[in-house]
DNA sequence: GCGCGTATAGGACTAAAGTCTAATTGCCCG
DNA sequence: CGGGCAATTAGACTTTAGTCCTATACGCGC
């Protein structure tokens, strides 16, 4: 009899092959500004505290050598010649870039401010900015980032399971997740219940999942909507 | 034998009791601001587009005779005597008011801008406002508060549900949640199987729940996170 | 004290889910 | 064209979950 609440098949799977799981090393800074000067302060101050800098002198450099993976955030520089800061923080989103991105502006206004802070900025500062400041709003700017690629980290993992379903696996599992019998199930389908409890388990097991709670809950999760999708 | 996928036990709880659910009437504007010419002259405009419309002369009488419930948005303005806009607004967390809050400000700054759009602001607005604009940033407050009423209604509908559930229901339905077996459960709790069946019975009527896996669905999208609490 | 709710649990099943072994079919890929 | 994979299903069980009925016991409030 096992009675044993911990459920001793699952090694939490800790895969040293993403190394880059919690804290893997300094987080790195990518400084966007045009003015020479500004870079070369911001960047001798940054690592002095400790942080990675890299520097780009417009928004189209930075998104061609941009950074698509890894930790940290962005410093950008809000009026530049050619693409401006905003400009170039919409453009982030199509090229996949999701770090968080910390505003500096010289002269600015409050509509644009707000704009930026509409589409998620972390913070929008206007120079001269105080070390301390920059510092407490980038800290902040990298516990988002943290926190975001945790939750996306999660949601791929799901996401990469449930690619490995077949058609039909995915079929009954989404009428799993309604919380249909093997039997509606197969009538839905048209197929037999036996069938279903194959494909079901099987479901069960490509998705590591050692309980319908958790199958749901891990989908849940992952943000698969069974619910809502399919009208 | 029953395999029809519309369970025919759920009539979408369609209870009118509630008479505020999905567009009950017109939304409400509420003007918070020292300037009674700019209260009369933003009261005018906003009747006549069709919005009922409260007005406030100070943060502290709107904090007094303030709308615990109802559709609608706040107009507040940064400057005032006494309490100004912003600190209106993280009072009024305090004081159970979720309602959207849309910043008029005369001569502001980027800081403060910044400082009320990180606090969850809709919108903070540089008069003279366009009316235009106005409008448009009201349809997205309403927009976000129907959204965020909808979920917390969700929400509250579920743990009411929660509530009524005996001490051991609950201890049962944690359980439950993390996929343990009956007699897991039993053993876990000290007692034995058969009366987890009772218990798990009973928190399934409670739930209004039909399956397991709904049971888990409802509680996660309640928010209910059985996985990390208890440390 | 009586009624009520809650917790407990046994007996006796019914039904649903899961497992193991086997087998057939259709399709794509070298 | 053989081998692998997906989909399908049967048979034969074992385990779990769920349902009805019944019953004891404790605590609370009128």
């Amino acid at each position: 009899m096992k009675t044993d609440l911990q459920r001793e098949d699952k090694p939490k799977e800790r895969q040293p092959k993403d190394a880059q799981s919690s804290h893997p090393v300094n987080p790195t800074a990518y400084v966007v500004d045009d003015d020479e000067a500004m870079r070369l302060s911001l960047a001798r101050l940054l690592r002095s505290a400790n942080w990675n800098v890299e520097t780009f002198a417009s928004g189209s450099e930075f998104l061609q050598r941009a950074p698509l993976s890894g930790r940290g955030c962005i410093l950008l520089d809000v009026k530049m010649p050619g693409m401006d800061g905003l400009d170039l923080y919409e453009s982030m989103a199509d090229a996949g870039i999701s770090l968080p991105v910390i505003f500096l502006s010289g002269n600015s206004d409050i509509p644009t401010s707000v704009r930026a802070m509409k589409q998620g900025a972390v913070d929008f500062l206007v120079k001269p900015v105080e070390e301390e400041v920059l510092f407490k709003v980038m800290a902040e700017a990298i516990d988002r980032h943290d926190a975001e690629l945790a939750a996306r980290h999660d949601r791929e993992r799901i996401a990469s399971r449930i690619a490995q379903l077949s058609a039909r696996e995915l079929e009954v599992l989404k009428l799993v997740l309604l919380g249909h019998l093997n039997k509606e199930i197969g009538f839905a389908l048209g197929i037999a219940e036996k069938t279903v409890k194959v494909h079901r388990s099987r479901v069960m097991e490509k998705m590591e999942a050692g309980s319908v709670a958790e199958l749901v809950h891990m989908c849940d999760s992952a943000g698969m909507d069974v619910h809502r999708e399919k009208t």
